[in-house]
DNA sequence: TATGAATGAGCTTTCATTCAT
DNA sequence: AATGAATGAAAGCTCATTCAT
């Protein structure tokens, strides 16, 4: 800092999109947090705004609406799923081991802010063009379980006379439900509650004709 | 009915309470529907009375409250928990087979109007009174299937090394996502799928040291 | 009551009449008390139509609406004060003897249930017809008192000094106010209250002329 | 001002913090004058907002409800009362000197728009919380006002003979109804009023030992 | 970019009154 | 004469969103 240095009140460009993006990313951490604690209908903008010390119209400097808010959350929690399920198609193993990490890993993402909020959002408060979109991905998710049961099926890792479809809703039920009741200081940690849940709702469709791990 | 009897204008006393009851659960019936089908916090007023034929005001006549008639709804679905929970408890049988009994009576309950209202409740929208209600009721069912559990653990019927506190959330999660997805005109009945819930959420922590039914 | 006389249902008219009548006023009673205890607007008909023990449309039987009850409980305190007034004109007496008289009674009015609802009335709850009634008593109240004054002024028995319209005002914000103190359990009786304010508020303009009663 | 000195377009903080007050205060004033007039509950939120040439819901960026309003004009009121009442104090005088003025000052609060609202106020109207201020409020001002009367009873100003609680009421009444009759475009002025009711209210009880004033 | 202020649309609830019986 | 039911009109209040600055 010399006397030849002058100070500018702007700064570099890729500074400010830095800043953006990284204030963008403090209201959707806040705002998942918000909207699976409380519920999405009654977080009002004012509230969200007040746990970050800004003011509501700030908000709408990074998001057109509420309902944009909640998207983009949704979008954050939907990529991890899906990085998830593609690493794991890459590895292989059978359609049981595969599903056994589904499991685990859609444990461990009901337990985070995002996941959280996922799960619990309901789409029915989301404008058409946002709820398609989410419906859209929730269905996914269905189809990639049922998938990876009919896959099972096929490769004899899983008991052939199971109802694809219900066995199904059966697992995402269980693991949906997760982020109601868990809480980050209960006294499981979401790897040991992804162990237990793969334990409960896939070994029990296991053929048991090909060796279990652990 | 013959010549000689002649009409009377009024109706005897208890055809008007009757009437009175029986337009009060057609309310409930079509809250629960709406409630359960759209969210509660999404229903007006308006909306429930218009699909009753009715105005807003007239509501009044027969709940206190919008919460009220939620919280009437949830009491009814409570009261058919309750009378199975109790009648199985006469029943005898092993703490698997109660368990087995409770998950197919709950799955036919979260497929009825009363039941999906109840099950998809979020008790954060009612007032401190009737959460508290709620919430109890909540704890109670909870309480109930991991006494089951233990149950069967200790006669032998059930798996020892199951976690009794994650397998209750495992079922009980299962079962109330069934009023998600469930539509009358499916593929499956009701007891259709409360059988293989059963077989996938109960039969998978079988011990198999007593003899399975089916 | 013998084998020939039938009973008929149909009292006589002039009994109906009475009857009629009593219902009536047991409405108006109950009306000025609740009216008078806690304002005529937070009073509801229904209220009103419980402790009677009767049904609010009921009530309709014997008033047109809500405020010609109000209107009704008003003329019967006024017919009480006119009586008043003309009874102690024949009487003569000075100027300030009226005055006393006036102020004695008014106060004992304003401890009745009737009178309490027409001191505590607010006219502006009244639609047109009916405040211009009011309107139109209350002044005559005010004429009289000031005709009283100025009459005691004319005979000597009232200082001349005092302005008249103002002495009025203070005479009759004193008693008008007693219906918001006084409870019919408390330490003074009506005539207690009366011959104190009459002490207050007349005996301080007495000119002293005249030989003082007491 | 010179040639030299530029605009800014951004008003000082403390201009923002003023014009908020000013807001503030033209809604207070504006609603007592409304809720003297025409009575607190007659006075919708709707009317108050069109008077001030805002929209409804405008008015909640300054109170949280209607009552608040009530209850702010009734502080603005009781503020003045109580300066008075303390400056008076430290002046000193007989308890009758002391009860005349009291009487003089306060009868010109009753000409002001705040305290016309606050003598005309139910306090029925008013949630428990705020009708429990105005009523310790109420209490506080009877209490003075027999003080006042018990002191000059003390040092000889006021004839011992006269009921202590129910002079209070006497006096109060008339005061109280003051904002009831009073027009600003009246015969007599404040002061006017002021003295008349204190020679009225006051001179009547005077024990005539002390040299009286004027 | 950020704010104070404002707004439109909508909510639940209340209540005097009417109507069919 | 009396009732249960219904209703129109309006109230207070909330909140996502916009706008001028």
């Amino acid at each position: 800092m010399t006397a030849l240095t002058i100070e500018t009140p702007w700064k570099p460009l890729e500074d400010r999109q830095h800043d953006r993006d990284a204030r963008k990313h403090a209201v959707l951490r806040m705002a998942a947090k918000l909207f699976s604690e409380r519920g999405f209908h009654r977080v009002t903008m004012k509230e969200l705004a007040e746990h970050l010390n800004i003011t509501k119209p700030a908000l709408y400097n990074y998001f057109d609406s509420k309902s944009a808010i909640l998207t983009e959350c949704f979008r954050l929690g939907k990529a991890v799923v899906e990085a998830d399920l593609l690493e794991r198609e890459s590895y292989g193993g059978s359609g049981l081991e595969k599903l056994r990490h589904f499991v685990r890993r859609y444990t461990c993402l009901g337990t985070t802010d995002y996941g959280a909020c996922m799960f619990r959002l309901d789409d029915r408060e989301l404008p058409d063009a946002e709820r398609r979109e989410v419906r859209g991905h929730k269905r996914t998710i269905d189809a990639k379980v049922r998938a990876l049961i009919r896959e099972g099926i096929a490769d004899g890792s899983v008991l052939p006379m199971c109802d694809v479809r219900l066995t199904a809703f059966a697992i995402l039920g269980a693991l949906n439900w997760i982020a109601q009741w868990y809480r980050p200081d209960g006294e499981h940690t979401p790897e040991e509650i992804g162990d237990e849940f793969a334990a409960r709702l896939v070994d029990g469709i296991a053929s048991g004709k090909l060796k279990r791990p652990r």
